[in-house]
DNA sequence: GGTGGACCTTGACGTTACGTCAACTCCTAC
DNA sequence: GTAGGAGTTGACGTAACGTCAAGGTCCACC
């Protein structure tokens, strides 16, 4: 019988053992005044109790939901508001989902064209207008003869072209972004020209062929749904792609 | 006309805003060897060309999908290989949406359980048997008054015999990790002598009453399920829930 | 031909949440 | 007394860059 320990006190092992981590996190947590020792002996092992066991173990807890120590700290110590804390957080949990969704669809689409040997190419090369990598879904969409004409014409253009030709989309969509974040509405007349050059360049893209009302449409509500083209557009700030469709929709009503 | 840049090169800056990346990052890959430029200038200005430009898409693609620069260096250099490395990056995504989906529930439990105003609990306190977290699952599953019970004879004892009591589940647990790890099968004498450790153990926690042979595969079923108590014993290594599913099952229709 | 500002370089430190030594002390058992 | 198993602090390493800091370069304009 050891009287001495009847107020049920354990070692750092053993409190990490009982939690199911480590005595260095445990040293950690006390170095960031996340969770102290109940008591230190003279020799300077730390001792935990009981009320110790449970706040590691909510810790521990959160800290499994993902929330940065910072974050568990603000939970614990102000926990008045930690629905609030935890509501954000569900939030980006969720938002991460919908981010490994994406990324899952991406990997076996390269995964099914490594397989039918196609090349890797990447997403944003040249803002889906790759015609290695974008062929089925164009050619499904707006039929063969649409593809292999713009395909042809890519083809003739020199790499300067080609690339004063990105540059090009790369400017359209830096406008948009700008026009987004000032607070534009998508049917202003500012943001309109912007759609107006866009529809200039993918004129061009086109081979010189305009696109009909609906197919103007299309392309804007492709840049929403298709992950590749999105971040071409996201990339400069949330919500610029469904930005940008509202205002080659409303263009496309008013003048195709 | 400055004829000497015919062969279209861009500047650090300028190739790192048509990919969408940094300057930083483009020095980054250079001192990692990810990606050369293709020229330094003797000021040691980084020039870079339209296959740079590619490779570099194919990086930040390849990065995208959440690998690291290493797994990038395999991919992009030995590249027969790069299916198998697909799929096992692909293997991990999902198994990252799944984490992610438990994580959500449970941050949607504790979010809940806040609203009703009841405090926030440690999923691994006890093992499950921290009976204000799990009494509604409980008294759902077995009625109340098997949780009563249970929660009468857990309050009896001393926090010194709690302890012990969770030390017992701890030691159970390692035993089965350890016996799957060794490649034991789950209705191997010695799995089965651990397992009949274990329900010595429940009928304690049960304060004495033995459960049925339906309750104690159902017991092990729960393990599989409810991810608080897969995790429980997982931390011992993946898969080490279901092994103890197993042998509870094989138990039961050979004892109970 | 000077000047200002944008762009380039290298170098070094900061970031997260610990893992992993290293060197040393402490406790317990035989 | 000694072996070995805990405990301590301290320091460095991690991944993939961000962010200064200090200094050299380029280009346009006056």
């Amino acid at each position: 019988m050891t009287a001495a320990r009847a107020t049920s006190e354990w070692s750092i092992q053993e409190i990490a053992r009982a939690a199911g981590t480590t005595s260095r996190t445990l040293r950690y947590y006390d170095e960031r005044g996340l969770l102290r020792p109940s008591r230190v002996g003279s020799n300077g092992y730390r001792y935990y109790d009981q009320e110790s066991l449970v706040r590691l173990q909510r810790i521990l807890l959160l800290r499994d939901l993902g929330l940065g120590l910072d974050a568990i700290v603000e939970v614990l110590d102000g926990e008045q508001d930690s629905r609030a804390a935890l509501r954000a957080h569900l939030d980006w949990l969720e938002h991460e989902r919908a981010r490994l969704a994406r990324q899952i669809a991406s990997v076996r689409r390269t995964l099914d064209a490594l397989e039918k040997g196609e090349p890797i190419m990447a997403d944003e090369a040249f803002d889906g207008f790759d015609h290695t990598q974008y062929k089925d879904e164009v050619v499904q969409r707006w039929g063969k003869e649409a593809y292999e004409s713009s395909d042809r014409w890519w083809r003739s253009l020199s790499k300067d072209e080609q690339r004063e030709f990105q540059r090009r989309q790369e400017s359209i969509a830096a406008d948009y972004a700008k026009a987004y974040q000032a607070g534009e509405t998508p049917a202003s007349k500012q943001v309109q020209e912007i759609t107006r050059r866009h529809l200039e360049w993918i004129t061009n893209a086109w081979g010189g062929k305009q696109p009909s009302a609906e197919q103007f449409t299309c392309i804007g509500q492709m840049y929403v749904d298709d992950p590749r083209f999105t971040k071409n557009y996201d990339k400069h700030g949330e919500g610029t792609a469904a930005f940008v469709r509202d205002a080659m929709k409303a263009y496309a009503e008013a003048n195709l």
